[in-house]
DNA sequence: GTGTGTCCATTGGTCAGACCAACATACCGA
DNA sequence: TCGGTATGTTGGTCTGACCAATGGACACAC
């Protein structure tokens, strides 16, 4: 004989949020409309308005809709994900100052070299290990390294777990490929010198060891002085758009 | 002159969630307990029972506790999973991890905060001394202080005097805006003389001295412990005495 | 025309008190 | 011992009311 389950207790207010989240759902009710005022609504569906309002409390929780004093009840649209956000934002990001772009993305990129040092897996530094090497391939044949590099701090990111700021990164990272990039970045690099390409691929492999090391402080410093690099030599260059107020420090 | 910000509608039921989740929080309620009968508690709180309701509607929407007819009201909340069911229910709404949302932000703000103690104008300052002061007022009026929270983490922001940084920062702040957050963070608050809401305070004025003072690495500091500190508290849910199990992510 | 003040209807927020149904408990009788 | 029964407790629901904020209509002053 079968054990007999718990009968289920149906609770009115639960009832009553499912049907109107329901509607929401369906498309009956869409963003921006505005529900019957509670009296009335509590009135349609049969149930007394302190149900109702239990009801509608839960949906609010939820941020399906919104309730305000004389204008009554009216559906929210679905909040805007960061993620999304980011893509919005990524789109203006062209016409943005250099000197801001590369400054979010150190944030964004120190903040995810402690998490990677915290979390990376062996897995994790094992790729890490992998594109440092490819980088340094493409460095040492002459080639063009543009690529390796962007897919190294792609893949430094990935160590920190974290799928927003693997997101964001993205976004700002897209962002700084464009046309005038290029072109900022190529004037910014001079003779591809021996010693620079040392400095660079050691500021890397900086990155890399403290990652290993399970250091955060150690790999957060890593990568703000690779960044700062070519933060430095932006502002010291910058005659296009000449910034006014810049730095007091 | 700076716009005006919307000022925040209190209710009443998600102030009572909140009292009744920092009891379970810090552990004066266990797991097992039973909360007092609702018309008994509704007249401890001073609420009508209507409203205590809705607030418990919330509270067993987080699955903190259980109601059943002629049993009482009894503390579910086995440690963690209250903490999932926060995620779960955060998440479901917009798809997304709080904690990494959390992170984000400590990303950006960290580099704000940098970026700040190195080019705050003094009208900047005063701004920021403002809105320190401001939030004080609030705390220790014993009301909500959220509004003036974000006010302060906002000026910061805009003392970095990047644009970019200052709409990615609206963009991680406006997730954090709804009503789930709402009610997790006024079940942090203390009484307003509370070595808890003097510690929320101390932080704050950290982050304003090192900005002042034009240290940046200080800066930095103050606003990592200031976010480390929030989330630790919003995250950890065992009483502070009896921490065994410890998760090690 | 602009804007300011006043009144009024609407609407969500809150309250007080009541009834219902389910359940625990204790007591009762076979 | 065990089923039946009375009773009080408790969450679930309902009713009706008042409060406070708001938008709109309208009159009035500049």
């Amino acid at each position: 004989m079968d054990k007999f389950q718990p009968v289920e207790r149906t609770l009115l207010p639960n009832k009553v949020a499912g049907v109107i989240m329901g509607r929401v759902r369906s498309g009956q009710l869409r963003p921006g409309d505005r529900l019957p005022p509670e009296r009335e609504l509590a009135q349609q569906m049969h149930v007394s308005r302190a149900t109702l309002r239990e009801a509608l409390k839960v949906l609010r929780l939820f941020e399906i809709i919104d309730a305000v004093p004389n204008q009554g009840t009216v559906v929210k649209a679905p909040r805007q994900a960061v993620r999304d956000q980011w893509l919005a934002i990524a789109g203006h990001i062209d016409d943005e100052d250099p000197v801001e772009v590369l400054e979010v993305r150190e944030a964004l990129e120190a903040q995810a070299a402690r998490l990677a040092a915290q979390r990376r897996t062996d897995e994790d530094l094992a790729t890490l290990h992998q594109s440092l090497e490819a980088l340094r391939a493409q460095v040492t044949a002459g080639l063009d390294s543009t690529q390796a590099d962007i897919a190294f701090h792609h893949k430094l990111v990935r160590c920190a777990h974290n799928r927003l700021l693997l997101v964001s990164m993205a976004a700002v990272l897209r962002a700084m490929t464009g046309p005038i990039w290029q072109t900022l970045m190529s004037s910014l690099a001079g003779e591809p010198d021996d010693e620079v390409m040392r400095d660079y691929i050691e500021q890397h492999a900086a990155i890399d060891r403290a990652v290993a090391q399970l250091d955060a402080d150690a790999a957060e410093a890593a990568v703000r002085a690779h960044l700062r690099i070519t933060l430095d030599r932006l502002t010291r260059w910058d005659p296009p758009d000449a910034r006014s107020e810049e730095e007091h420090a």
